[in-house]
RNA sequence: GCCAAUGUAGCUCAGGUGGUAGAGCAGCUCACUCGUAAUGAGCAGGCCUGCGGUUCGAGUCCGCACAUUGGCUCCA
């Protein structure tokens, strides 16, 4: 008799050995076909393993993520199947899930995209036939014999821990060396696609072999599969590089790799970006400094850049005395603390800085704007007593969160602890730890835990928001810093009147402006809403002769600080109003006759609506309104 | 940085096997003066990324450099 405990902490019991499938069914038979593996003491099982004593039970399902994970992690080795099926004489190396799909590590002829048809089509003959997956567990004598044609696997089996127990997977003829778990059957792969194809290294190793990557994507049901394809199409239309080139935003030179030259449209967003930044910060109670881009050795050595990031640096020697460009806004932020004798009474302290800074990223990594070399930061460093963390940190979740619902951007936020290498002492880490998770625990939002993913010097909290089309961004983060205070030895009168150090954090929202502005761009797919928008309201005289009183309506519209242009080409209305929409510029006002008469609008918004008959007050009123209240999506007319 | 692919007009792209460049859009000119997603005709626009090499001759072949794009942590 086998008694199994399961979530809700009911108990059955079964007469016989069961197999996780067999209680599976005793729920129901629609949910064993739902189930892809179990759960006992945190381990993921098959499903066709027994339970051969009492224990609690929980099903992983295809609606679970480790589900998900477990299927593409099959589908893996299904693929591997069909490539060793057409190319007889691939050796198999590793194929493990990803974030976004799976891959396989493969040792063979370089194959190009075109081969892909013919190895899913070979997928699809082993998804048919519905193999069970079996586990098998052997010893390393026999999977050495095994995979006795395979230096891979041998390698893979040699290193593996004595004590760990090697296991098999047999679907069909297919057997892999395999840690688990996988589905119940191939049949369960009910949407899949290749990818690509990419070059790699036997463990990530240049002097090893070179490898053919092979990347898929697989889901439980085809819908999703396709929900997944139109979103890999769609991001490709949406972007940032493309459009900033379509909208004239901006644009990329071989003479700076990696810096981007901003064009007049792409200032007007980058400014009311950074306007709206800084009423926001003047209202959280910042100041805003600045601080130069070019710095002394010296201080990098005093702040420890020098030692610890000197790589990506750039430097100069000018003088005999050797500079460097600042990868990072804080020491010159020390200096600036440094002018001037604190007390208590002055914290927190909130000192903001859109900071230019240069990093030399790897050529490799460089990508639009989402990885530069050149960027600003909406940096800030905040300095505070011990005691005031928990509230501090709290008021910059606060402020992230207004700022981000302004671009209609949902988040999520990861803490990060204490790594192995730190420095500080346990107590400090503790209290630091503390505060931040309190913050985190008081804003109320569910935040996930990365141990031993913080800085040397601090824990941190790291903000991932989400665009239109689910991707998620890290831009804003809340660093505390240890470090930095006790390399420039910064004080504040305490109370006591004795010296004390205060406690500092960094913190950026937008994080980069650049890659924030690249992301904006792709998460409105260049219609940006009205507030935003380079050219706000397009002018579109019908005929020459009316050009004169479209330029005088457009200085009109100017003092109530709209953002205009004129299209005064001899083109038809037709083609003005197809480019003013290619354009996305949010209001089209069409000026005839009818119009200069009446003195009124046609107005035509970017979902074709054209309302005619407008009084200037009727207009400018509620456009003048959006703009000011930064509205996303609302109706203005 | 490493691997691979790519680099032709402002933009998007054509240019088998080597014989000194072509289209569409944008621009300019002219005609048209138009009522809600492309009017027509013409003109102009190129050190084919750069530097070397092979060749009688290189956008095309080879090497190097630069840049762009995609990969390069995820463990059997």
């Amino acid at each position: 008799m086998i008694n199994i405990t399961f979530p809700d902490n009911s108990i059955k019991s079964f007469e016989n050995i069961p197999t996780g499938m067999d209680v599976a069914k005793s729920i129901s038979d629609g949910f064993a076909r739902n189930c892809v593996a179990m759960k006992i003491d945190d381990r993921l099982l098959d499903l066709n393993g027994q339970i051969t004593e009492d224990t609690a039970i929980s099903f992983i399902t295809a609606n679970d993520d480790e589900g998900l994970e477990i299927l593409r992690h099959s589908s893996a080795h299904v693929m591997a199947e069909a490539v060793l099926n057409i190319y007889a004489e691939a050796k198999l190396t590793i194929g493990p899930v990803v974030e976004d799909g799976f891959y396989y590590d493969i040792d063979m002829e370089p194959i190009s995209k075109d081969d892909l048809g013919a190895i899913e089509d070979e997928m699809k003959k082993i998804i048919k036939a519905k193999n069970t997956f079996e586990r098998q567990v052997v010893s390393k004598q026999e999977a050495l014999e095994i995979f006795k044609d395979n230096p891979f696997k041998l390698e893979i089996i040699n290193d593996l821990d004595e004590a760990q127990e090697i296991s098999l997977y047999q679907n069909g003829k297919f057997i892999d060396l395999c840690r688990g778990p996988h589905i119940p059957h191939t049949g369960m792969i009910k949407g899949f696609k290749l990818l690509k194809i990419s070059g790699a290294y036997w463990r990530a190793d240049q002097t090893r072999e070179q490898l053919q990557r092979l990347y898929g994507i697989s889901f439980f049901d085809k819908k999703k599969l396709n929900k997944y394809i139109h979103m890999i199409e769609e991001a490709k239309k949406r972007d940032h590089r493309k459009l900033g080139t379509k909208l004239d935003l901006y644009s990329f030179h071989d003479e700076a790799a990696g810096m981007p030259f901003f064009h007049a449209k792409g200032i007007e967003v980058w400014n009311t970006l950074l306007d709206y930044w800084r009423e926001e910060h003047k209202a959280a109670g910042y100041v805003e400094t600045k601080t130069p881009v070019m710095l002394n050795r010296k201080l990098w050595e005093q702040s420890g850049h020098w030692e610890n990031y000197r790589e990506n640096m750039y430097t100069s020697v000018i003088d005999d005395e050797e500079y460097a460009i600042k990868p990072m806004n804080c020491p010159g932020g020390m200096l600036l603390y440094k002018t001037k004798a604190y007390s208590y009474r002055d914290l927190p302290l909130r000192v903001g800085e859109i900071g230019m800074v240069h990093r030399h990223e790897l050529s490799g990594a460089l990508s639009g704007l989402f990885r530069v070399r050149a960027f600003h930061q909406d940096d800030a460093h905040i300095f505070m007593t011990p005691d005031q963390i928990e509230s501090e940190v709290l008021r910059v979740l606060i402020l992230a969160k207004v700022i981000y619902s302004r671009f209609g951007l949902n988040f999520h936020l990861e803490l990060s602890t204490r790594p192995k290498k730190s420095i500080g002492s346990d107590e400090q880490w503790e209290n630091a730890t503390n505060g931040l998770k309190s913050a985190l625990e008081r804003y109320g939002q569910k935040f996930f835990i990365n141990e031993g993913d913080g800085a040397f010097y601090g824990p941190k909290i790291d903000i991932h928001i989400k665009d239109a089309l689910g991707r998620t961004w890290q831009c804003g983060t809340v660093q505390l810093d240890m470090s930095l205070p006790e390399r420039f030895d910064l004080t504040y009168k305490g109370k006591d009147n004795e010296k004390h150090r205060p406690v500092m954090i960094h913190r950026v929202i937008y994080g980069s402006l650049e890659r924030f502005f690249g992301i904006l761009v792709e998460h409105f797919a260049g219609k940006f809403p009205l507030w935003l928008a380079p050219v706000q309201a397009i002018l579109l005289p019908i005929n020459q002769d009316l050009a004169d009183y479209a330029d005088q309506l457009k200085s009109e519209l100017e003092t109530y600080q709209i953002r205009c242009e004129v299209d005064k080409r001899s083109e038809t209305l037709k083609k003005k109003i197809r480019d003013a929409q290619l354009n996305y510029v949010p209001l089209i006002l069409t000026i005839g006759d009818k119009e200069k008469e009446t003195k009124t609008l046609s107005v035509r918004t970017l979902d074709g609506e054209v309302r005619m008959g407008i009084d200037m007050f009727d207009f400018v009123a509620p456009v003048s309104h959006h703009i000011k209240e930064r509205t996303l999506n609302e109706p203005i007319f």
